[in-house]
RNA sequence: GCCGAAGUGGCGGAAUGGCAGACGCGGCGGACUCAAAAUCCGCUACUCGAAAGAGUUUGUGGGUUCGAGUCCCACCUUCGGUACCA
């Protein structure tokens, strides 16, 4: 099945044939490696900047490398990269494409949990089956500036940039609600809790506060959300990150606890304008009044539901939306502008965490409102009118904006008139005002594990015998309350050595067990480290930068660095980063902005997502289906540029689409056939119609390559090699511009090539071919002729032919009379080169 | 529910408002071969027709236009993301 079979015997030695003598099969297990060596060897693709020249910085989101090593999925946007950054250095641009490991994780921990190996020790084994697996493939990345997320001299640096966030106050510690699983010992993800149990084991999980480290990206809200306007992204992307934030404007406002002097409850609303049609308030079981207001009488039911919300993860409460719980409290809020009281309930549809954690339910005009008032038999009322006349019973929530009704003196008014003068009034009475509210919360930092960066803080610890040892179990408290930075010249903080990775019984996480590590004397006096770690997105946060100067000891980049290369001009990866990661490296990248670090306010110009590559059942590739293609497979079957050529032909780079094993071999016929016409002897001259063909073709991929249009460039390649095997001799001009071109696409097939048509240098820097427009066009083309909207036959015309020529020409068109006979022309319609139409009737 | 993307031959897909189906896979026929594979050449949307030819066709229904896969309106389906955000 390989394309380098050795040829059979053959009777005769002078057989027939179409082609010159028999040339060789590309044999790519010769070929491919040999050129690797010799990029690798003359430094081809090292990141130089020379004076005069344009700079292009590519950059592919770096893998975290599994051990299951690379998967097809990852070539795909690493061969567009590769084909942009081969492009742009032939048109003359400096480029750097560097290509690095996101390598902190927890695979990597929890294969040491299972057998005992130290993580960094399956770290460096997985990133030398990516790193094998990448050059394997033939990507021009400068490997001299290769970087590693969990080595010491990186760590350095993502611990410095914590520290900054730290001094400006961006990060701090505060207690989180999590889903704490005592008999696995570890925090969980709402993901991995289901139906209040562990997904692995089902154990019982409960949400427990425990202290966390938090940055403060709630501060950088706006400008996140306004420099969106800055980047050349895709529009869901920027729909998702904009949804993520989630600004939303409104008011808060102030209602009084009924018999509890200066007790409010603040709710946030975008709806003002239906004050009045408050029929109750409702807190969120965590609201820290729900305890202090609640009655005697209410006390039990509310305690036990509660406790029962505590139970339950987020997902659980958030999955079913028709089913409304609460309990009353028994106390009752006083209306700012009327003085009613309504009652005020506990309620698990108010989520804790958004607004103020309260809401003022109008049933009449808010579905979830609505449908709890509807379980627990709460009044509606209609403020809200669609016309302005007064309804009776509301069937449901009458959502939409409209015209105020049965609210006093703002009665008449329309939704946004109403909202305004709403807003005055409660300035005016100070029980509120307008505020702007997101969804986005501030960032849980800390984990409780072992693989990731140690967060470089400490904290005094008091002894009950001064003369204790806390590693040696005297009693003590950790000073949680005083964090102290560890000293900048200190950095980085390493792990320390552990044999046991396992979770334990203690929140704090393993580091906790490494009591030589985590106690130190200083001046006399015991502290103790951070035990939690940093996820793994803080490694990736930054790695663009250091990419820029990954040596550097003694800053994180330089500023010339920066000044050389910032800022990414190409960024391509898949959609699942669409919010998260990328929300992430902003943020951080505005704190260095704001302290001096960095010049641009995005890091990253134009973002492109890959689409994924499914299996052949047209399923997500996975191990359990059972349909995972793996790279080294085709590559050793059929040689680098085959997969590259496939990967891209497949279809549009950012579309979904399946693995078709059977389609491969297009892409190694057209290798063999570019071989094989581009191997003949060459000749001098060229005639015509190749001259055009070739100069199109320049045109077609070119410009197919700047749009990413990377099946299509193929797809003229193709046309191009079919012409060629068509002629009886080979045009060298020909031969020499369609090997150019191929050149990003199958790097190895085009390097050889390049050397059989006599040049003894990488095709790497050569110039890339230009097409003349004058050349492209055809003099005379056929042209489609209609009658009425409808093709009745074709005509042979010169682009600068005139109207009446045309006319002529297209009513003594074969075919065309019969539908024209009898007939007057109306009008006539002609585009001169594309088609002439005749209305007749 | 909301947000986003997409619906085109047997399949992957191509088409600045101008001949729908480029290119490729597969299939059919032919050349080469003792034969097969590989390779090369030709044909290949559907329906009716012996053929010439005619008609139909880009998820559905409307609309704009001399002309719509492409633009507008309404709807259906699939995939991805999100989930009571007041």
């Amino acid at each position: 099945m390989g394309g380098n079979d050795a040829p059979l015997p053959m009777s005769s030695d002078d057989r027939p044939t179409t082609r010159d003598a028999a040339a060789p099969r590309y044999d790519h297990t010769e070929v491919d490696p040999r050129w690797q060596q010799r990029w690798d060897d003359d430094g081809v693709f090292r990141a130089e900047r020379r004076p005069g020249r344009e700079k292009r910085y590519v950059l592919d989101m770096f893998p975290y490398p599994s051990g299951a090593g690379l998967h097809v999925g990852h070539p795909e946007g690493y061969t567009a990269t590769d084909i942009l950054s081969r492009f742009w250095r032939m048109k003359g641009f400096d480029v750097l494409h560097p290509m690095g490991w996101d390598a902190f994780g927890l695979p990597a921990e929890q294969h040491a949990i299972e057998t005992g190996t130290h993580p960094a020790q399956t770290t460096h084994k997985n990133i030398a089956t990516f790193r094998r697996q990448l050059k394997m493939l033939g990507f021009s990345y400068d490997w001299s500036r290769e970087v590693d997320t969990t080595d010491p001299g990186y760590v350095k640096w993502t611990q410095w940039i914590f520290l900054q966030l730290f001094q400006r106050g961006l990060a701090y510690q505060d207690e989180v609600s999590v889903n704490w699983c005592s008999a696995l010992g570890t925090v969980l993800s709402n993901e991995e809790v289901v139906d209040g149990l562990s997904e692995r084991g089902h154990h019982p999980v409960v949400r427990t506060p425990l202290r966390q480290w938090m940055l403060r990206i709630t501060a950088y809200a706006d400008r996140l959300l306004e420099d969106l306007s800055l980047v050349d992204w895709p529009d869901g992307t920027l729909t998702a990150q904009r949804n993520w934030i989630g600004r939303s404007e409104g008011a808060e406002i102030k209602f009084a606890v009924d018999g509890h002097g200066g007790a409010d409850v603040a709710v946030f609303t975008t709806r003002p304008d239906t004050l009045l049609g408050v029929t109750y308030v409702v807190l969120a079981p965590e609201h820290p009044l729900v305890a202090k207001i609640t009655t005697p009488a209410h006390k039990a039911a509310v305690d036990e539901y509660v406790a029962r919300s505590a139970r339950r993860s987020d997902r659980d409460r958030t999955a079913v939306v028709k089913d409304k719980t609460g309990a009353p409290t028994g106390a009752l809020a006083v209306h700012p502008f009327t003085g009613e009281k309504v009652p005020i309930w506990v309620a698990d549809y108010v989520l804790g965490g958004y607004g103020t954690g309260a809401v003022m339910a109008v049933p009449g005009h808010d579905e979830r409102d609505f449908a709890f008032a509807k379980a627990f038999d709460l009044p509606i009322v209609e403020v809200v009118s669609p016309d302005g006349a007064l309804h009776g019973a509301l069937e449901e929530a009458f959502v939409d904006d409209g015209i105020s009704v049965r609210s006093g003196e703002f009665s008449g008014l329309t939704t946004a008139d109403c909202m305004k003068a709403v807003i005055r009034r409660l300035a005016e009475v100070g029980r509120g005002g307008s505020v702007v509210s997101y969804k986005l919360r501030d960032w849980v930092f800390s984990r409780q594990r072992y693989w990731g960066e140690p967060i470089p803080i400490y904290f005094p610890v008091d002894l009950e015998d001064p003369n204790g040892d806390p590693r040696k179990g005297a009693k003590h408290v950790v000073r949680f309350d005083q964090p102290i930075p560890v000293e900048a010249h200190e950095l980085p903080l390493r792990l320390p050595d552990l044999v046991d990775f396992r979770p334990g019984d203690d929140p704090a996480g393993p580091l906790a067990r490494a009591v030589d590590w985590r106690y130190f004397q200083k001046d006399g006096r015991w502290y103790a480290r951070e035990t939690n770690t940093m996820p793994q997105w803080a490694g990736s946060c930054w790695y663009y930068l250091r990419f820029l100067d990954p040596r550097n000891a003694d800053e994180a980049f330089s500023p010339e660095a920066y000044d050389a290369w910032m800022n990414v001009d190409l960024y391509v990866g898949g959609a699942e980063h669409a919010v998260l990661h990328l929300l992430y490296a902003r943020f951080w990248h505005k704190v260095l902005f704001d302290i001096g670090r960095v010049k641009h306010p995005e890091p990253f110009r134009k973002l492109v997502h890959q689409g994924m590559i499914l299996g052949e059942d047209n399923e997500k590739m996975s191990k359990s289906r059972g349909n995972v293609v793996n790279p080294d497979d085709i590559v050793k079957a059929y040689g680098a540029d085959v997969l590259r050529l496939y990967e891209m032909f497949m279809g549009p780079l950012e579309a979904v689409k399946p693995w078709q094993k059977a389609q491969i071999q297009g892409v190694v016929r057209f290798r063999d056939r570019l071989w094989a016409v581009c191997g003949r002897d060459a000749v001098d001259g060229i005639d015509e119609e190749t001259r055009r063909i070739v100069h199109k073709t320049i045109r077609k991929v070119t410009r197919d390559v700047e749009a990413m249009a990377f099946n299509t460039a193929i797809s003229a390649m193709m046309v191009l090699v079919n012409h060629l095997t068509a002629l009886p001799e080979l045009p060298r001009e020909a031969a020499c511009a369609l090997v150019l071109l191929v050149a990003p696409f199958a790097p190895h097939v085009a390097e050889e090539l390049w050397l059989k048509l006599g040049h003894p240098t990488s095709l790497a820097l050569e110039p890339w071919p230009t097409w003349d427009e004058a050349l492209c066009v055809e003099d005379v083309v056929e042209m489609a002729v209609q009658v009425n909207g409808k093709v009745r036959g074709k005509v042979r015309l010169s682009r600068t032919a005139g109207e009446d020529e045309a006319r002529e020409a297209a009513l003594a068109a074969e075919g065309v009379a019969a539908f024209t006979a009898g007939k007057a022309v109306r009008k006539l319609i002609y585009v001169p080169g594309k088609i002439v139409n005749l209305v007749v009737g």
